[in-house]
DNA sequence: AATGAATGAGCCTTCATTCAT
DNA sequence: TATGAATGAAGGCTCATTCAT
């Protein structure tokens, strides 16, 4: 799941364009190594510093904090709903293919340090990245969701926006706490979702 | 599972004795207030405002603002420690025993909203914090869960010191979300750990 | 040399009067065992707890800062003032006299430490007592300074108040610099004055 | 001894290099008038005040308030370790020189009022502004006071960096006190040093 | 008279954000 | 368009000083 590089990919003509897209693309890689160093609170001057750029830069093409938050991590958002459907076809099982997914999301959160954090959304900041977050997310949670739930009668006990959330927050300190195991609590979780 | 009243049942008589402790319990009812509104990082100007007295007043009675943390939480925390063992007696199963601790912590973690927040223990004020839940409350937490497992052989998916962080975690930013249902995820948690 | 004694010595009755003043006392030797250990502009409050007193206690006495300080040295400037005839008369020559002076007086500025600082005069705090200081030795030292060049035709190359303050400056620091000799300093000052 | 204009005097164009050198030279001045005025602890704010900036702006520039400290006399003391060489060469007799540089340096103790406070190092603040002058005038101070004691057999009374601080402390207060002769007691100093 | 709790001004320092160049 | 200097609002903490008890 590489978060940065689609978009360069894409450019065909180095020119006007190129350049402009390429330094917009240093400045999300910036911010992602400093989001992922010192969290998502990091001073913007910390980030400019590893761009290589001035802090006026980062507020010319990002007016607003969140707005270069969402930026930074959008590659890894889509990567991630995209994987949902193609997990499906591509596993044994819809549990199977869920799990598989759930691990993908929380790979990417628990790497990504203060990414959990960010998508708490309690934070003036990470509230657009937190609706992000829901309304990408989620439709392909819940997909999974009721795929590995197909054939099962009883009413769900919770939603694909809670199951995203609980693993979301299962994954805050992860990168901090060695003798904290996110990623066993989730499935866990999962576990008690599926029955 | 009151925090802030056992100290002033003591206080019979209101003369030299009464007023420090009155407004040292002014303080702490303040603190927990902002804490919940703000979180655990609040300004100590707003607390001080809050409680209607100056900063210094604050710094007379904690030193650091971990002791004060810590002193905000401690009855809650001490409270829902000694529950542990009447529970375990009272309930009809160690897993109801479990599950009710559980319950009351989550109860307690959420309704003193930012509570959650600074069991996480990531800020440097917290960590006092974070040290003092999990000294006092993973004991406990490890008594009902073994009881719990009573009779099973399998070794246990997680140990103590990760249900609570995770049912801690779970209970982030529960209050600010009426579509969350923490205690749900946190009883499907509970499931899962026990299978 | 002993600073703070000769007040109580002449206390004769114990009661009514003798406890304040005793009070007082225990307030002056507090002020100046705080002053020589952390300065002259020592926390009120240290000064309050190592007399064992509050800190209204000292207002009390001493309603401003500067009363405090002149009132802590006030015995040792008397001591000084009322050494300098007697030496005259004890020494074997007047240089002699004023060389011993010199020292007893570059002694008890460089034990209390602070109070050469204090001598100063340029804190608002500093200037009652360097005026104290001024008008009380100033006298003494010109005295001894006369004695010591009588017979000599030329004219003084400094009068008594600048060689007080210089030795009180040459005294500034050295109980805290090992390496810094203010003592032969100051000896060879006076033999610059002398000739 | 002009402390200020040697960086600008290079300044030869006014663009992008002028406009913060020119300001940062402005700080400096600033922050040694305010010094010399209420002494190097004073607050950042005024100098900041005087200086027409934001606090922020003494922060870029001086990461550390002895950092500051040390920048506003460093021209001075370059200027006054440069001149020590220069006079032995320049001088009749060596005590001649060392008599003028020691003037020299008097002379700009006292201007820059504050600098021989700063001096003392005790002052957290001032203890790398101590260290800078020690390290960088006692060399120079030693060559000369050799120099002038050449042929005298008898050991010194006195090393280099006594004798240093000595006329630095007999500078304090100087600017403050028409009625104090800090050359004259300096000269005398040194003539006791001498003999 | 003594106490010490309370006050709040004031200091240092950090950082998001603006804007002249 | 990019830069980064400058700004100034916060925030934490320390004391001198007041005043109710």
């Amino acid at each position: 799941m590489d978060d940065t590089d689609s978009d360069t990919a894409q450019t065909s003509r180095p020119s006007q364009v190129g350049r402009p897209r390429r330094s917009q693309q240093a400045l999300l890689d910036a911010a992602a190594a400093v989001f992922a160093t010192s969290g998502v609170d990091a001073p913007v001057r910390e980030i400019a510093a590893k761009a290589g750029v001035g802090v006026g830069t980062i507020y010319r093409h990002f007016a607003t904090r969140p707005e270069l938050v969402v930026a930074v991590y959008r590659h890894q958002v889509e990567a991630c709903a995209e994987a949902g459907p193609r997990l499906l076809t591509e596993s044994a099982t819809p549990e199977a293919a869920l799990r598989s997914w759930i691990t993908m999301f929380v790979e990417f959160l628990v790497t990504k340090h203060g990414l959990a954090d960010a998508l708490r959304g309690d934070g003036a900041d990470s509230d657009a990245l937190h609706a992000y977050f829901v309304g990408r997310l989620v439709p392909v949670c819940d997909e999974l969701l009721a795929a590995a739930r197909a054939g099962t009668d009883a009413q769900p006990p919770v939603d694909a926006y809670n199951v995203l959330k609980g693993v979301g927050n299962l994954c805050i300190g992860a990168a901090h706490d060695p003798r904290y195991r996110a990623d066993t609590l989730v499935q866990l979780l999962i576990s008690g979702v599926l029955n």
